[in-house]
RNA sequence: GCCCCCAUCGUCUAGCGGCCUAGGACACCACCCUUUCAAGGUGGCGGCACGGGUUCGAAUCCCGUUGGGGGUGCCA
């Protein structure tokens, strides 16, 4: 048997959805495991839906998570010639006939005979020839069933009767998916149709339009499940978030992601859920999918990602976090101008960070109080720490702090049990006005980084440093007076 | 309306007739650790939609009911 041909055909109407995104990967997966072939193919037939931008941005998002495609990206744009022979053909062996109904005629009718909505094949006989505005409809057999298999459900069996003349080419001349999509799928010697189970009452007009025009074997179709939002509904870029890009400006990790996808309407036989993409393909199998709806779980992928964060070393962790403390990614701005950001100062808070964040676009907000001049303070946190009993703390604690004999260190030591010498010198002080540490490290917290949460305090006092720890304990100890 | 598909913890899934007093993960709860917040550790809560069959035996097979979804375009 030939090796097998998959593809991912999306239409380029906009960035790639989520959804897109796991049928891209399951093809994908198939081909490589199998050592097929990838295509890439763009249904663009309807020209007024199609954005140039979503060209590349699809390609760009493929690529972002690793998937690479062996052919194409084909444009059935292009391709217009082979489309235009099939309609002929299928018109003049008798299997298409070109009528000219409009919408607005065909739904009259369908409201006077007061019977379901639909085609009610009015131009079947009438022998019409093309013109301008003239629909070309497949002549749909009377009687008899159309079946074919499907790898993640069982066989279908449709009733001819139920499968009404569907459209093929436009009034203006173009064709429409459904004639394209078999098509291509047959001259490009498609094997395996995997695609989301919203195109599964598609496939028996498919399989029909297949037998007219073509003696190859039938591709084998698989139908994933569908990924759906809170509502159980289909998920769409409308009502959900689900473009692709979305997910990297917001720090997700490409290879989070496809883990993540993976695991939508597919699970490994043992309790291991965390792969790589090389152990997917080696993994994984079409036809383990399950048929039922996913639901797209944020949470999920987030915890996924927090635990990929955490997996790194810190050096990969600093790299990574970089494009969005430079402001180099696309949708999402740091909160300060990109040249005040610091490399040097960002490496040593990394350490604490990184087990604080669950996406990179979360990095900026635990050191932004190293960039600012001055911290923004969280007003409501200040009002109920900031009382005037603090005021001796603080007193107490820049007296301790400005001491030159003390060791400006914050970061323990990992062969030593005690605290940092900056910790040890400020509980101190609080422990000598009958403060404990959870109280004493509060208001010193919300002087020097403006909020009663964050990275962990004396790391943070030593990369800001002394000076400016000492400057800002002043300015909050000025506010209090 | 009609056609098609689906049905195991809240969610994603394991299970493919006996190993199931149904396993894991995320979420949630509790406790421990702890300078905030996280992280980490320990434990817990929680499910086979319902009704009939088949079988010595059913989450697993069959039928029905109910529920959910998709399609029904000169969109893809």
């Amino acid at each position: 048997m030939a090796s097998p041909r998959l593809r991912i055909a999306p239409s380029p109407t906009g960035l790639l959805h989520v959804g897109t995104a796991r049928t891209a990967l399951f093809n994908w997966l198939v081909a490589r495991q199998s050592g097929g072939v990838f295509i890439l193919r763009m249904e663009d037939t309807d020209a007024g839906r199609n954005q140039a931008e979503a060209i590349d941005g699809i390609q760009r998002s493929l690529h972002w998570l690793g998937l690479d495609w062996d052919e194409g990206p084909y444009f059935q744009s292009e391709r217009t010639m082979l489309y235009a022979v099939a309609a002929a053909r299928l018109f003049e062996k008798g299997q298409a006939y070109w009528c000219s109904c409009s919408r607005e005629e065909i739904d009259a009718r369908a409201r006077a005979r007061g019977g379901p909505p639909g085609y009610d094949r009015h131009c079947r006989d009438l022998e019409l020839g093309p013109a301008p505005g003239r629909v070309l409809r497949f002549r749909t057999p009377a009687d008899g069933f159309t079946t074919f298999a499907d790898v993640v459900r069982h066989e279908t069996v449709v009733e001819n009767a139920h499968i009404e003349d569907f459209s093929l080419v436009k009034g203006n001349g173009d064709a429409l998916f459904i004639l394209a999509n078999m098509v291509d799928d047959e001259d490009m010697t498609v094997t395996h149709v995997v695609r989301g189970e919203d195109h599964l009452t598609n496939t028996a007009k498919y399989v029909l339009l297949w037998q007219a025009l073509s003696s190859l074997p039938l591709p084998v179709f698989a139908h994933l499940p569908l990924l759906v939002n809170e509502q159980r509904k289909k998920l769409s870029k409308r009502r959900d978030k689900v473009a692709l890009e979305q997910f990297r400006d917001e720090g997700y990790l490409p290879e989070v992601m496809v883990n993540y996808l993976a695991l939508l309407g597919w699970g490994p036989g043992d309790n291991v859920e965390r792969f790589t993409l090389p152990e997917l393909v080696e993994r994984f199998r079409l036809e383990d999918v399950v048929p039922s709806p996913a639901f797209f779980d944020l949470k999920k992928l987030t915890a996924f990602n927090g635990d990929a964060i955490r997996a790194m070393p810190t050096a990969e962790f600093v790299e990574r976090s970089e494009p969005w403390l430079r402001g180099a990614v696309p949708g999402f701005e740091p909160p300060w101008p990109p040249e005040r950001y610091d490399a040097t100062v960002f490496e040593r808070m990394a350490p604490v960070v990184q087990p604080r964040v669950t996406t990179l676009a979360e990095v900026p907000g635990y050191v932004d109080f190293l960039v600012f001049d001055d911290p923004v303070v969280d007003e409501s946190a200040w009002a109920k720490t900031m009382t005037p009993e603090i005021v001796p703390l603080l007193d107490a604690v820049m007296t301790t702090l400005a001491s030159p004999t003390l060791e400006w260190r914050g970061f323990g030591r990992p062969e030593e049990e005690e605290l940092a010498p900056l910790a040890v010198a400020v509980f101190a002080e609080g422990e000598g006005l009958g403060l404990n540490r959870r109280l004493t490290q509060a208001p010193i917290r919300l002087a020097v980084t403006g909020r009663p949460v964050g990275p962990p305090l004396f790391e943070s006092l030593d990369v800001l440093g002394r000076h400016e720890t000492l400057r800002r304990l002043r300015a909050a100890r000025a506010r209090l007076a």
